[in-house]
DNA sequence: GAAACGCGTTCCAACGTTGTAAAGTCGCAA
DNA sequence: TTGCGACTTTACAACGTTGGAACGCGTTTC
């Protein structure tokens, strides 16, 4: 069937086991050994069988990316970011879609194929800081991405929620507008991206000596651009007046501007627009959309850090981490002068 | 450590073996002994290592989905559909980027990690039909996915390009537009995505008896929406009329659409447009576009149970199987009356 | 001159599972 | 009574790799 490292090693005329230590790299092989064998390897195409690599080592090199959907532009953008981080340290990443389902999000977790990878990234979205408990007896090292869980049993990194909502906000402020819709929010929410970024905002406005207005926070459950458009339209049927958005997301700023857009309003000259995430659509709406860019590249750097740390000690406790990434604001068409 | 079926054999009080059969649902057991089996699984937690299973059976359980770009969101789509598709039949997928690079589109199929899978689901883009041969030695189950390459040593699922393009441009014709631009063609290009979506639009054309003009087809490389900007730009900087669109896909047709409502152009009363690929976002753009579906769920669905097929049969040659799926004509605003 | 060390290689024993073959047990027909 | 086939369970040997220990060998150290 296949090559193995008998082959190598008979046409090498070395042990199998000096085979083993030219594919890993061992320190003490002889220059000259080392040759002999890789022109073995090369002429015979042998390569690992990882599978019984994973057996007798314990680890299969891949790692789970669980996700609540990949056609949300954000996570498919995250999870590329993951990828590639993920490829430069030879790991293979397995995506796992939990569909923002509370059950989806914890049985992935008891799944078959948590079985086989090393470590899991795990971007929770329904569960919430009261589940993280659940958590706890999860064998497999474990790296937390969002907001929902603060202060769970293991690593944290996210972007910086809060801060970016003030500086989105306080750019519109410096644009002149007073009455900035903060569209995205979840009623009650103190903690996940709603909340936080909510708190940017109130924060923002505090600074600037505007009043917060109630009836300018509008609640969106899903963060799609359906439930953008939608409550825009609403916030125009009342008839409330204001002069800015700053959306909770880039979907929700898109679907808003949609409808903003049918309704004859000009932006960013009567409404100045802001959303979050740097979606690549941004660049190529019309108008191009100004947006917080949380730091993907970053998030997924860092993450995938803190998981092969957690898997290259195993049986090591290491303490909780919390890593916020640095965010930027991107101004373009839709809150210029 | 982890639970292994030693355990699980010593609180059942059976041998090994016989866990064994009842994981894999072997017919012969005694109702009772299976019984008492389960309940020893479930009171220790036992799962199946898959690295061991891999290394006796052969099979990882794991297919390899190869795409261009993920951010693209044709592929984030076509991922999802090809990872549920997956699911029903207990497979895991890896999903391998190939940047639309020709050495990264082959360096993948050679790459460590196709150790590990038990097929592949290749979607081509930079790679041609002469290229074909290249898949011969691949030893590893492969379907092929795209319109590059139609006559290679495998089975091939793809959708209807010229018949959707004829649909989209008869679709066109029907309200009465007759200087259509065909964007985002290759030339030279007869197989390929372009080169049939073109065949398909001069075919709509010569059955209407509208003739054929060369000014009208208008090239585009990459069909990103950036693409597609500039290619309109282009356009209307040269003056040539036309009143309608028929865009080789979403993407190209949003940048468009931006450009043309920029100039001052409304969609779809002065132009009308339509786009291939049916994404999420057309629904949600101002106006909505109309499109082509091309059957991503069927094409999935398809795709692994070939792949399944031929993994199932190792040893066995199948002749290589061409499905079309079939498409449908999505119509939305910018085609409307 | 013997002991200690560093290097380079090899031997052996797992890792946890499943395929094969075979050993039992039982009931029923010859 | 024996034989046979249908069940039910088990023993054993892989699958291809790597960790650990050990074995040479040459060089240094005391």
């Amino acid at each position: 069937m296949a090559i193995t490292m008998h082959d190598v090693a008979r046409v090498a005329g070395v042990s199998i086991k000096t085979v083993s230590n030219v594919v890993n790299d061992y320190q003490y092989i002889r220059p000259e050994t080392r040759q002999r064998v890789q022109t073995a390897i090369d002429e015979l195409g042998y390569r690992p069988n990882l599978s019984a690599r994973g057996l007798r080592s314990g680890r299969t090199g891949v790692i789970s990316l669980i996700i609540p959907d990949l056609r949300n532009a954000y996570f498919a953008e995250l999870a590329v970011a993951v990828m590639r981080a993920a490829e430069a340290k030879k790991l293979a990443v397995i995506i796992e879609q939990s569909g923002d389902s509370r059950e989806t999000e914890l049985e992935l977790l008891r799944g078959p194929r948590m079985q086989m990878v090393d470590g899991i990234l795990y971007s929770v979205l329904a569960l919430g800081e009261d589940d993280a408990h659940l958590l706890e007896d999860i064998p497999t090292p474990m790296v937390l991405l969002g907001e929902r869980i603060f202060h769970g049993p293991t690593d944290h990194v996210t972007m910086q929620n809060s801060e970016g909502a003030r500086a989105a906000t306080a750019h519109l402020l410096s644009l002149g507008r007073r009455r900035i819709l903060a569209l995205g929010a979840h009623r009650g929410e103190v903690i996940g991206s709603a909340g936080l970024r909510l708190d940017g905002y109130a924060e923002a406005l505090a600074a600037a000596g505007v009043p917060f207005r109630d009836e300018l926070v509008v609640e969106v459950g899903g963060w799609f651009r359906s439930g953008g458009a939608e409550a825009m339209r609403g916030m125009l049927r009342s008839g409330i007046h204001f002069d800015g958005v700053v959306a909770f997301n880039d979907s929700l700023a898109l679907g808003a501007m949609r409808v903003m857009q049918e309704a004859g309003l000009q932006i960013p000259r009567d409404v100045s627009v802001i959303g979050f995430d740097d979606i690549d659509e941004t660049q190529y709406t019309l108008p191009t959309l100004s947006t917080i860019n949380p730091g993907k590249d970053e998030i997924a750097e860092v993450a995938v850090r803190f998981l092969l740390e957690r898997i290259s000690n195993p049986g090591v406790a290491i303490a909780p981490r919390e890593h916020l990434a640095s965010f930027s604001l991107v101004q373009r068409e839709s809150s210029s002068l």
